[in-house]
DNA sequence: CCGTAACCGGACCAACCGGTCCGCTTTTGC
DNA sequence: GCAAAAGCGGACCGGTTGGTCCGGTTACGG
């Protein structure tokens, strides 16, 4: 069980990449045949590889979060400080712009290892955040979490705006609103 | 079916105000039968009534919008329009706040007779907006519906936030960003 | 090339849920 | 009081969904 079969780790994957994108578009109730169904596998796989529907939600939430995290890793070897930070709001935001239940499904999860790569996160985006405020970019009293809500409520907002794009503008507006 | 029969009136209004509750706190897939369970009536009791459950929710959003609707008319009669205003935030907010689903599914909702009401909401948010802008206490270039976004943004971002009261502190920011 | 162990997937199962139905109870008008 | 109408609610139905199982298949070491 150490080293997976070279046909059962190319199920993995491709069942892994089926279901964010169905947990994308669907929500989270999104059913297991679907997913099934896109990662051209059969509906026992998904089942013997994820035992519980919430540990596949979880194994998803897992892979954002960790791209997210390997993103904002190599953000903090960049120069410019207050650059580093904006893009690491836009990578996040970006993110969960596209899978609508990454920000909720993240904030009620119970598992732990999706709760220890949240925490990774937010140690690296309070790093980010700290050297901006030493580079003069970012105002005082903010900090990863702050910042998480505000990108989140912008989401949101722009959930039900008219024009699909409103998003961009509203991360902007919270980005200036974070300056000095 | 003109009048109801008296013991008929009072299992409908225990059934919308479970359902209400049922759905604030389990969301919208809240099932029949614990809103039946917490009416303290029958799983058909609630079926018969109401044929579907989406018409069941759209019941519980009419009601929530018809209670923010009246209190909204008494506003218009408030002398400071600029309190006002801010008072008709308050409790859309207040209402958001309480009945979780309230925001999202008001958006979503497909049925005409809430589609009206929420039109209705608006129109006086907006005869209200209007009059606290003739009286100086807000800004120009906002409508109802910029600020239900921001209320509605400000909801969701308190919705995971640390202390519960947060969400008190987000629509005052908003309410602050509106004057003038 | 072959035997075996790992893997696959569809048939199957059980639980759940929304909606219907009908025998029984309660209200209401007289 | 009484009969009829209105209402009630639990048993039941059909469809869906998450999860299991086993006969057949595929990959991999020797």
């Amino acid at each position: 069980m150490s080293v997976l079969r070279a046909d059962a780790r190319r199920n993995l994957d491709r069942i892994l990449e089926a279901a964010a994108t169905a947990f994308a578009e669907l929500g989270p109730d999104a059913t297991i045949d679907e997913i099934a169904h896109r990662a051209g596998v059969g509906h026992g796989t998904v089942c013997r590889r994820f035992p519980t529907k919430d540990g596949l939600r979880a194994a998803v939430l897992r892979m954002r979060l960790e791209e997210i995290l390997a993103r904002a890793n190599e953000l903090l070897d960049e120069p410019d400080a207050g650059a580093a930070l904006a893009e690491f709001v836009w990578v996040a935001a970006e993110s969960c712009r596209r899978d609508r239940y990454l920000f909720e499904g993240v904030e009620k999860c119970v598992f732990e290892d999706v709760a220890s790569v949240k925490e990774e996160v937010h140690e690296i985006g309070d790093r980010l955040i700290r050297r901006a405020r030493r580079a003069g970019a970012i105002r005082r009293g903010v900090d990863s979490r702050d910042v998480g809500a505000l990108v989140g409520a912008a989401i949101q907002a722009a959930q039900h705006a008219e024009r699909d794009e409103d998003w961009r503008r509203y991360v902007q507006v919270v980005l200036d609103g974070l300056r000095a």
